[in-house]
This record gives C-alpha cells, sequence and structure tokens, in this order.
DNA sequence: GCATAAACCACAAACGTTTGCTATCATTAA
DNA sequence: TTAATGATAGCAAACGTTTGTGGTTTATGC
C-alpha cells in the first residue's frame, strides 16, 4: 500500500541499503547516488515507516504526557509547553487523560509502555500508583510529586513557598480570619500550600484554626459547594483562600449569591494565576505558577534523560511561584513583618 | 532489555508461534497449555511490542489530532471528548497543536503519516492546506470544513444557523445597530456565521452594514483592540456579536474599561459556549455547540471509516446550535417575526 | 600494465511480532 | 490393526527498516 524503501531501490536500481544509507545522511553512498536518491524517494512520495524505524533503533520519538484534566487551563498550558518544546526536537505527544482516577493511570501507564514511548511525563492522579512508579524503567519526570520521587526526575513550584505568600498577602491585607478549602484531588500539593500558610499565621502571631481547612475539589462548582459548606459552619471568616483558581471562582461565585462584598467583608485568593483569572470581570488575586516554562523544563528534561540514558541521577527541579495582586483582596496597608 | 515473546517461548519450551496465538486469543493451542503461556507471561512481565505488532498488522491503535489551539476550552472540550471516547475502543491519541499555522499543520500532517496514525482529525489552521487534503490517503475527518470537504469526512454545528439564532436574539430584544467581529484565523466558519445573521437582519427589514464588520483574531486581546477599534468607528452600535467566545470576552473587557454597560447600552453575544461563559462575574450570552459530543461524534466516524475501510462514502455530520441566553443582552420583548 | 588501497555498494541478519503451511500426535472408525 | 481424521504445535516468511561484513569497482602509484 505505502511505498517502501524497497520501491525505491528497485526503481533505481541499487540496493536498499544505500537508500536507508542516502536518507539518513550516513556515509557509504557518493554524492551522486545519494543525490539521485533523494531525488527519487521525493518523487515517488517516500516516507520512511517509523514503525519498522523504531522498531530496530529502539526508539520510537514519542513521549507520552497524563495529566489528569486538559479543560483545567492550569494543564492546558503545561501541555502547551511540553508540545510547543517537544515538535522543536521532532518528538511527539501521546495525550492521556486520567481524569483523576489512578485506575485510568495506570491503564495508560501500561499502554504507553507498550508502544515504547521514549518517555513519560506524569502528574500523578493521587498516591494508589505511588509504589509501582519504582517499577518504571523509562524516563518519566513527574510534575509535583512527593518528596521521594523513586528515583524519577520532578518539576514542580515550591508550594509551601506560594502558600505561605499567599496567606501573607491576606494578613498583609489587614484580613484575620481565614478560611482554607483544599482540593482532595492533589492532597500532597494542597497539604505543602497549607504549610507555608501556617507558617505565615505563625510569623503573625495567629495559629490555624482547624475549624477553617476544609476539603473540596478541583473544580468551579466544588469551590461553590465548599465555599458555602465553610461559611456556614464559620460565619466569621474573612478571607478564603482557594487552593487553585477554579476553587477560588467557585468561592466568588458563592459570594456574589449570597451578595458578601469582595474584597470588603470578604477576600479570595487562588493559586495557578490562569488566564481567566485576569478578566477585568473577574481580577482574581492569585499565586502564579508559570506553566509555560513548566511544560517546557518538563520536555527539556525527560529529553536529556532519554538522551544520556546512562547517568541516572533523577533531576528535581523546584521553580518559584509569585504573587499577582488583583481586585479579590483588600490593598495591604504596607509590609508588616515576616520576610 | 525489554522481554518479548521469545523470552516467554524459551522459558516453557514452545514455539513463539504458540504464545502469539495464545495470547491473542486465536485457535490452535490447546486450553493447557494457553493457560501457562498466559500465566508465564504474567508473571514473566511480558508486554507486547506494539511497535512490532503495528508492522505486521498495519495498525498502530493511534490517531493523530490537530487543532490549533488546546487553550481555547473550545477546542479542549472537543479533546476531552475525543480522548474518552478513544480509550473505550483502546486508542491513542497523537496531539498536535497548529497554533493557527499552516505550515506547522502541513508538517505535522506528514510526521503523523510517518508515524502510521490510522486515521486523523483535522481543524484546518487555514485554507493553505486545502487542496493537499486530497492526497491525504489514510480516514480523516475534518472540524468545519469548507462545503466540498475533498472526500473526507466532516463534523460541524451549523453556522450559518448559529448566525441566525444570535443575530435574531440581538435584534428580539431591540438592539438595532449590530457589529460584527470575525476571527482572521477562521474566515469560512465566521462567514458563514455572518451570513446567518445576515438573514436575520432581512427578516427584520435590515441590511448588513459592512462598516459594522470588522476582522480580529480568536482571543481576549484581540477582541479587546477590535471592539476598541470597531466602536470608535461606529460609536452608534448598540450590540455586537462576537465570533467566539474570547472575542466577545474581550469586547466585554473593553466597554468596562469604557464604562459602557452592558446589556443596557451595548448588548454582547458570543458562540461556542465555553465553560467560563457560564461564571456569574460574566454571564456571557452565547451559542452553544456541544462540545464534548463534537469530539465523541468525531472518534466515532473515524472508528469507523478505519474498520471498514472498503467503503468510502465520507460522511458528513451537521448538528444544531442552540442560544444560551444569559446577561450579556436584554430580555427580549416577545417574538416579532422571523421563525 | 599491475598491485594496492580506497571508495562504493550489495547481502543478509536483526528488531519483535503474526500467520500460512506443514508435521506430529492422538483419536476414532473400519 | 490400520487408515483416516482432527487437534496441536513448530517452521519460516513477512512487515519495513538499519547496519556490520564482505565483495566489487575505481583510482592511485609504481
Amino acid at each position: 500500500m505505502n511505498i517502501t524503501i524497497k520501491d525505491v531501490a528497485r526503481e533505481l536500481g541499487v540496493s536498499y541499503s544505500s537508500i536507508s544509507r542516502a536518507l539518513n545522511g550516513k556515509e557509504g553512498v557518493s554524492e551522486a547516488t545519494r543525490s539521485s536518491i533523494v531525488a527519487a524517494a521525493k518523487r515517488m512520495g517516500y516516507q520512511p515507516n517509523e514503525l519498522a524505524r523504531g522498531l530496530v533503533n529502539r526508539i520510537s520519538r514519542t513521549v507520552g504526557v497524563i495529566i489528569p484534566d486538559i479543560n483545567n487551563p492550569f494543564f492546558g498550558e503545561i501541555v502547551t509547553g511540553i508540545i510547543r518544546s517537544a515538535k522543536e526536537n521532532d518528538y511527539d505527544i501521546f495525550l492521556c487523560i486520567s481524569d483523576w482516577d489512578s485506575t485510568n493511570e495506570k491503564e495508560y501507564l501500561n499502554t504507553l509502555r507498550k508502544k515504547r514511548v521514549d518517555g513519560i511525563i506524569l502528574k500523578p492522579a493521587g498516591n494508589e500508583n505511588f509504589e509501582n512508579y519504582e517499577d518504571i524503567k523509562i524516563p518519566l519526570m513527574i510534575i509535583e510529586n512527593h518528596e521521594d520521587n523513586k528515583g524519577h526526575g520532578s518539576v514542580e513550584v515550591d508550594n509551601e513557598r506560594g502558600g505561605y505568600l499567599a496567606a501573607k498577602h491576606l494578613l498583609d491585607c489587614g484580613y484575620k480570619k481565614l478560611g482554607f478549602i483544599l482540593g482532595s484531588e492533589d492532597r500532597f500539593a494542597c497539604r505543602k500550600r497549607l504549610k507555608g500558610a501556617e507558617k505565615a499565621l505563625r510569623d503573625y502571631g495567629l495559629i490555624l484554626d482547624q475549624n477553617r481547612v476544609i476539603e473540596g475539589s478541583f473544580s468551579i462548582e466544588g469551590g461553590r459547594r465548599t465555599a458555602k459548606a465553610l461559611m456556614e459552619k464559620n460565619p466569621d471568616i474573612d478571607a478564603i483562600f482557594g487552593m487553585n483558581d477554579l476553587i477560588a471562582l467557585g468561592v466568588l461565585q458563592y459570594l456574589s449569591e449570597e451578595q458578601i462584598a469582595v474584597p470588603e467583608e470578604v477576600g479570595v485568593i487562588g493559586f495557578d494565576n490562569i488566564s481567566y483569572a485576569d478578566l477585568p470581570q473577574i481580577e482574581l488575586t492569585t499565586i502564579n505558577q508559570p506553566k509555560n516554562e513548566l511544560g517546557k523544563l518538563l520536555f527539556e528534561n525527560i529529553l536529556r534523560e532519554i538522551q544520556d540514558k546512562d547517568e541516572h541521577e533523577s533531576i528535581k527541579i523546584v521553580i518559584q511561584p509569585e504573587l499577582k495582586v488583583r481586585k479579590t483582596t483588600k490593598i495591604p496597608s504596607g509590609e508588616r513583618k515576616g520576610e
């Protein structure tokens, strides 16, 4: 059906090893035959079969990416960064969506292995498969992993620092009774952010009130519902830290329904800085994660691991988040203490 | 490195053809040997090499998806639908992002062919490669193509009808001087929407004023900038139809900067119904496209084409959009005329 | 004009599967 | 007991490449 190297060889009356060498720029063919081969291949519309090449080269020029949800702009932008960087290096991406379900994740991990990808970039859907990661022999980069990354590389934002910055900003604005909404999908990152927040509270001589910590899910509707529960239980809360922007958007939705003034009565801060946070109708104060850069770093490092497969010093990259002050928090009354 | 069918054969002292037959559920092996083979394969952690299988079966269980921009939630949700449906059928997806650049598109089309995908789902980045589509021999489904889809299947929303619904709604609300912002990335769909709008205008005894039609780009910032240009040129405009929701969001941004009241002074309608249109701070009136369903249909039909490769009646599916009335347009003063 | 080296090229094995064909063996019927 | 039958299993070719090895040609120096 498809035209092969043998067809070209027959056409020119040369052996097909010469075709291969000519097309791959290897030595062993004269310039004359090389150019006639290149011309014939082009004329005949020859396209090498990458399956066959992969079989003998043991390289597929493909990496798998497993993320929980592409509709969360946070992951959308990371994937964009990954795909751009992959294209520059002639790589293609198998995109897999785990839907925050570790059964899906495990299945994908399996099929990616069967398809012989050269590497995998993974945002874990939970903790269930955690122990299995040890068995994965192909290069793997983890997005925001546990501190022990089982011998694999990871790229993550400094979550504790991000949590610290968020809480400190709320306190700087004069808010005193802080509520926190975590996402059950990623307890690990949320805990770190909360830990940072706790540190900020301590810097201000306050302690974290566990009654004001509640777990919801990473979605607008989840945020809305959880905000309601949180506020009904603690009517005195004057600021809410949503552990991602979707949650924070849900919080804003709830507050608007209840006609509670933002930022005057209640301040709101999110995490991620998704592009919609910047809309004039929203202007959500949040913690920025450099998402495209994260994607780029992820791909560049998986590529590095693929290329020098000997050295297995698993890299761990931490990048710094930064505070984006917008309109869902009051104007800070000058720096007071802490950093 | 990886353990192969031969390793399992050696272990059990059987030929590797039996392994293959046993594992693929083909007849020709006794139940006894079959079960011992299955057990051994599992015990040894054998994972078939899909590259080799693809080479002999001429099937890769992979389809390529080329879209312009994954950060546009419209495409994000389509891709989600595609990937879900693919997973149900044991297919994987190569995700390619053309960035609305037809050079990228062409490159991706090429590498997908080299990687021997079983089919391709494509949203054209423009018109440049249009003629080339004819040469593509593998199953191809086009998202919103021209009327002549060069022998390939397509799935699209009825753009003309959508444009009609949007304009009719604006007119029903009492707006009279309608402005239109098109996206240069997809002139074809925009023209169809505009054509529908023109029909609605005619139904109301009005004609389309070309001065109030302007072309921008499919992004929030593009919408903002173009709205400014449009309004400065035509200060009397009382409603704007943005050809996608991102443009409409940009329009809202411009109007808010200029402190023009929405929907009282100027009404705004978008197209797509991305999830953010539904936020309480936004409440954008728009035309819904069933995005997940589009994705599902796209995959199911490419699969059908892959499976019965004999019949080449290229299918053309058109689904109906629907109006979502929210808060960026006034309340319609009852139906007057038209449908 | 001949030996030698260099340059070029073809052959064939290998990558890990699937599958048509053939050979073996046990079973059954005559 | 023997011949025919059917069920299992093995052999080997094929899918489309890459690449080590060895053979043939050409150029080079004498």
